[in-house]
Formats: C-alpha cells, sequence, structure tokens
DNA sequence: CATATATAACTGACCGGTCAGTCAGTAGCA
DNA sequence: TGCTACTGACTGACCGGTCAGTTATATATG
C-alpha cells in the first residue's frame, strides 16, 4: 500500500515506474474484475489496488474495456504456450504423455490464480463474444486438438484403443474442468488431493467402467 | 411483443393479469440476463420485453437483484426434478440407466433455452457466491451424487468395475459441460449430432481406452 | 555538489451520461 | 364509483472518462 521511502525522511507520494506500470495495472484489474465482475469493478478499485489513482490507469489503457482486452490478450499466451509443452513433452508415448498432461492439468488447475482467467472469460463471455471465441480458439480447442492428436498417434501405436478422438479429448478435459467449476466458481470445497483424483481420472479413462 | 387484441377493434394499452406476471417477468429477465449480463441490462428493457412499463416491475419485484433470486430460485427446481426423474428411471438397471441418463442429458444441454440458466448463474457467480452455491448444492451436487450412487448399486450388481465413484460422476458430467460451455458460452459450432455424441461418451465410458 | 530547467508521471476534482428505483396520475374493470 | 393494474416522467446516486495542475526525476549549468 505505501511506497517504501528510500532515504528522504518524507515518503514520496508517487514513484515513476513507467515501464512496469501496465503489467501492475493488469494484475489489479485480474483481480478485480475476477472478484466483482466487468461491470461492477470500478476503475478507481483497480487504480487503488495498482497503487495509482484512476487518472494514471487511463495513461496507460484508453478504456475500461481496453483493460479487460489487454489482460485477457496478456493471459492466454502463457495458457496456450503450457499447453504446447505439455503436448510436445514425450511425444513418442503416447500413453505416458497422457498420464503427465492429466496429472499436471489437474495440479495446475487447482491453483485458483490459474483459473482466475479462464472464471473472467466465462462470466464475460457473454458481453463480448469476440473474446469468449478468441479465448476457446487459443486456448480450449488446441487443448482439445492436442489431446484427440495425441490419442490418433496412440492408436497407430496400439497402445489405445480405436474411438472418436474428439469423445476422447472431452474425456480428457470435461472431468477437470467440472472439478475447477465446482471448486473455483460454485465455491465447492471438497479435499481430495489433486494427484489421487488425477489418478481416479486415468484408472477409469484407461480401464472404462465395463466388467471384464 | 404487442399485446393480442382479444375483441375490442381498438388494442387495449394494457390488460389485467396480475397472476400471470411473475412469471412472464422472470421469463423475459432470463433472456435479458443471459444474453447482457447481470448489470448491463436494463430494468427498462426486461419491461419492455415482458410487454410492461419499468414501474409495473417494481410492482412485483423490490429490485433488480430480487428479479436475479426469483429467476435462480424459480429455474433450480425443476432442473432438480428432471435430474430426480433421470436418477430414478429404471433403478434396477444401472447400466442402462446410466445409458439414459447420458443421452439425456446430451440432448437436454444442447439445447440454449435449456443451458441459461446454468450460463447466468456461471456469470453472476462472481458476485453472488450464495446464488452459486445454491445451485451447486440444488442440482451440480445432486446430479453427481445420483450418478455417484447409481455407480456404487452398479458395483454391487456386478454390472461395473469397482472404482472411484466421484470420480465416475465426473467423468458422465464432465464431458457432456465441457461441450456445452465451448457451444453456448464460447460460440463454438461444430455439428456432431447429439446421438453420435452420447454414443461416442458411453463407448469411451464403459471401455475405456487400454486395447486388450 | 548545488541550483535551474525541462519533462514525464501522476493526482484528484469535476463533468456528463446512465439507470435503479419512486410516485403522482391514468386506464381498465366491476 | 371505487379499486386495481399500470404508466412514464422524474430523481438521485454512481461511475467512466477528462484535464488543469502538482510532484518526482533527469539533464544541464555553474
Amino acid at each position: 500500500m505505501t511506497a517504501a521511502p528510500r532515504k528522504a525522511p518524507t515518503a514520496p507520494k508517487f514513484r515513476r515506474r513507467a515501464d512496469a506500470r501496465p503489467d501492475e495495472i493488469l494484475d489489479a484489474a485480474l483481480a478485480v474484475f475476477t472478484e466483482k465482475g466487468f461491470d461492477a469493478a470500478r476503475v478507481d478499485d483497480i487504480a487503488g489496488r495498482a497503487g495509482l489513482s484512476k487518472g494514471a490507469v487511463y495513461l496507460y489503457f484508453d478504456s475500461k474495456e481496453a483493460l479487460l482486452r489487454g489482460l485477457i490478450e496478456r493471459e492466454v499466451s502463457p495458457i496456450a504456450m503450457r499447453l504446447k509443452a505439455l503436448a510436445d513433452a514425450g511425444g513418442d508415448d503416447p500413453q505416458a504423455t497422457l498420464r503427465l498432461i492429466v496429472t499436471m492439468a489437474t495440479q495446475l488447475i487447482d491453483d485458483a490464480r490459474v483459473f482466475a482467467t479462464p472464471k473472467l472469460v466465462l462470466a464475460v463471455a457473454a458481453r463480448f463474444p469476440e473474446i469468449g471465441e478468441h479465448y476457446r480458439k487459443r486456448v480450449v480447442d488446441q487443448a482439445i486438438d492436442a489431446i484427440a492428436g495425441l490419442h490418433r498417434r496412440g492408436v497407430e501405436a496400439g497402445v489405445f484403443r480405436q474411438a472418436d478422438s474428439g469423445a476422447v479429448a472431452r474425456l480428457v478435459m470435461g472431468p477437470i474442468l467440472l472439478f475447477a467449476m465446482r471448486k473455483h466458481i460454485l465455491g465447492a470445497k471438497d479435499k481430495i488431493s489433486t494427484t489421487a483424483r488425477a489418478e481416479a481420472h486415468l484408472d477409469l479413462l484407461f480401464e472404462g467402467l465395463a466388467v471384464r
């Protein structure tokens, strides 16, 4: 909250940090948008949390909507990267790769900060359809395609059964998303460990429900 | 939009229908909230769509927020009912019941009107946590519990493999939810038939991915 | 090192538009 | 004639966005 004085006995009212500002403002915007929604969030609140006045925010962003767009934009790339990294990890062993993806995704999405952007996107998508669509194309569909591709390679390699690859992708992602939504959006607080959850998911994923 | 005149050559400016009003207003509210979000929706819009003036809305509801709460309340029960009906259908054959549930749920949620309330809940849950929690307890968790119970009965009957019932429930619901979200919130428009999707889901659900 | 000058970073009071909620009055009905 | 359902103009608060003025820092000068 209060800026640390450097040496002068009187703390300066503000410091010049033009290059760090945009990121600080976006951090604050993500926090406030996530917790109040886009409309209910006041630019004043965002400015306050970033340690600036409202006017300063408008030095870096044209409008409240620009704040939203800039935020989504900044958050999308890292997630897309992470997805790519997950999919590329050990591409020659589809089974092990799938285990890795499920385990990591389960753990990642359990973190409220990681899920903050998806949560925000879900909340604003009705008002800003392009944001929703952009997010789907760059994140959701990338993940789905990666898993579908992984499945196809696994079928060729003889380690996966023949099946609809799209359905496989949904079977991998769906349960993880469902849990995250219950927890981060609908306020559930079950206390199963992420590893236990991933293991149970993987067991069912590979073996199915049928007795044999 | 325009009220149908009953017999008079000049259409009356309004009709006395006090008992039908609340539902009409809630219908309009659901439409406008879903399409614009809670804040961006104007009470004037809702009134207009219901064929009334804004003042009339306040004869039936205390506030905009009361409109939201009344709406969720009204929409929760039917869905809970429907879930109960699905779960109770043919309780002595767990396998067939699961097939039925997946097929029906896949079809139901494909309808934008059916998914309108869940979509709205997801959007407002950040601002009104009790609404999210209420919806989870009365709808989401009911569905999860119903499927988990079904699985346990199936295990006892020897038709399902032993497994974590919670994980089974997520494996049943998750993929359906994921598809609905992509379609209704993120604007995806794939054109797989619902029956094909349900079949692919069921195949994987029962048989899993492992080769045998 | 001290002082003057320039300018970038920032503040906060203010304006204008929007909208939830109110209420005095009007239309339909019995 | 009286009652109920309803209208629509109005109000008051709120908030996005602006801008004249202030403060911190960099640079120039002695």
